[in-house]
DNA sequence: TATGGCCTTGGAGCGCACTCCAGGCAAGCG
DNA sequence: CGCTTGCCTGGAGTGCGCTCCAAGGCCATA
C-alpha cells in the first residue's frame, strides 16, 4: 500500500537518527522515507530525472541506499530550501558524475548559490522589518480598540 | 500589444520612484507594471482572485490604481518573498475588507507569518553554513589540484 | 476615416515539482 | 497454496502561480 499515512510532523529530528556504520549501510526506500520525510514517489522521481547518483539494488532489484546517498539527500534538501530549481541541482549532480575536471564549475555554482542565499536572507530580513512594523501598529490599534470597548 | 519586452532587470529601484501626491494618485495598469515589476496579466489575476481591494476605474472602464493600492502591492510582494501561499494572502485581504472586527485575526496571521519568516531565515543560515563548508572544501581541493597540475 | 496603441474580458495553457495509478514481481507466513 | 506486504515500472494527473490568447472598445494622431 506504499506507506500512506503516518505523517510524523515533528519538524526536525536530530540530523541522523539511526544511521548504520559504513559497510552495513544499506537502507530500503521506506527507511529513507522515514529519514528524509520525502515520499518514495519523490525518491524514485529524483532518480529518474538524474538528481541521484547510481543507487545500489538488491538481488531482486529493490533500491538499497547508502550513507553517502543519505548525505546527498541532505544536501538536496538544503538546496531545495533555498529555492534552487531542481534542474540546477540536476546540473550539479551531473558535474559530480563527470568527475574531477568539473571542480571549477561546481565551485562557481556553489558560490552563486551562496550569493543567492545571502540575498534571500536580506530580503527576508527586510520583510521581517515590515512585518514587525505592522504588528506593532496592530498591537497599538488593538489596545485602543479594547479600551474603547471597555469605555 | 500589451507591453511585452523592456524587462528592466535592475534589481531594486528606490522604494517609490515617481509616485504622485495624494489626490492626483491615479496610475494606469502599465504604470503599475513599471513600478512593481509584475505583469499586467498578474495584476488583473490578483484582482480576479480577490487579492486586491476594489480598484478604481476611468470613465471608459480602465483601471486606475491609487497610492494605497501601490502600498498594498508592496506588502503583497514582500509576503510573496516569504513563500506565503497566495490563498493566505487572499484570506488576509478578505479580513481587511471585512472591517475592524477582524483586527485580532489579522494580528495573529501576521504573527504566524513572522514566526515563519524567522524559521526560514534560520533554515537559510543553516544552509549557508553547509554551503560555506563545501565551498571551503572545494577551494582547498582546487588549490591542491592546481599544485598537482603545476608540478 | 483609418491606423496604432493601450486597455478590456473570460477562458485556455504552461512549467514546475511533485503525486498517484495500474499492473506486476518477490518474499514471508499460516 | 493463497494472502499480504513491500517494492518495482512507465506514464498520467494535480495544484500552484502565473501567462497567454482571441476578440473587441476607446481614443489620439495622420
Amino acid at each position: 500500500m506504499e506507506t500512506t499515512g503516518t505523517r510524523t510532523d515533528s519538524c526536525a529530528a536530530p540530523p541522523h537518527p539511526h544511521r548504520r556504520p559504513e559497510g552495513q549501510d544499506s537502507y530500503t526506500i521506506s527507511e529513507v522515507v522515514a529519514f528524509t520525510g520525502l515520499t518514495a514517489h519523490t525518491l524514485r522521481w529524483y532518480e529518474r530525472i538524474g538528481l541521484m547518483p547510481h543507487i545500489d539494488r538488491s538481488h531482486t532489484g529493490q533500491r538499497r541506499y547508502s550513507n553517502r546517498d543519505l548525505d546527498w539527500l541532505d544536501l538536496v534538501g538544503k538546496l531545495r530550501l533555498t529555492g534552487m530549481p531542481v534542474a540546477d541541482m540536476v546540473r550539479y549532480a551531473e558535474l559530480v558524475r563527470e568527475g574531477d575536471h568539473t571542480f571549477g564549475e561546481r565551485f562557481e555554482l556553489l558560490e552563486a548559490t551562496r550569493r543567492d542565499v545571502l540575498a534571500r536572507i536580506a530580503e527576508l530580513q527586510d520583510t521581517l522589518a515590515v512585518l514587525d512594523h505592522k504588528i506593532g501598529y496592530y498591537a497599538e490599534a488593538g489596545r485602543a480598540y479594547e479600551v474603547e470597548k471597555a469605555g
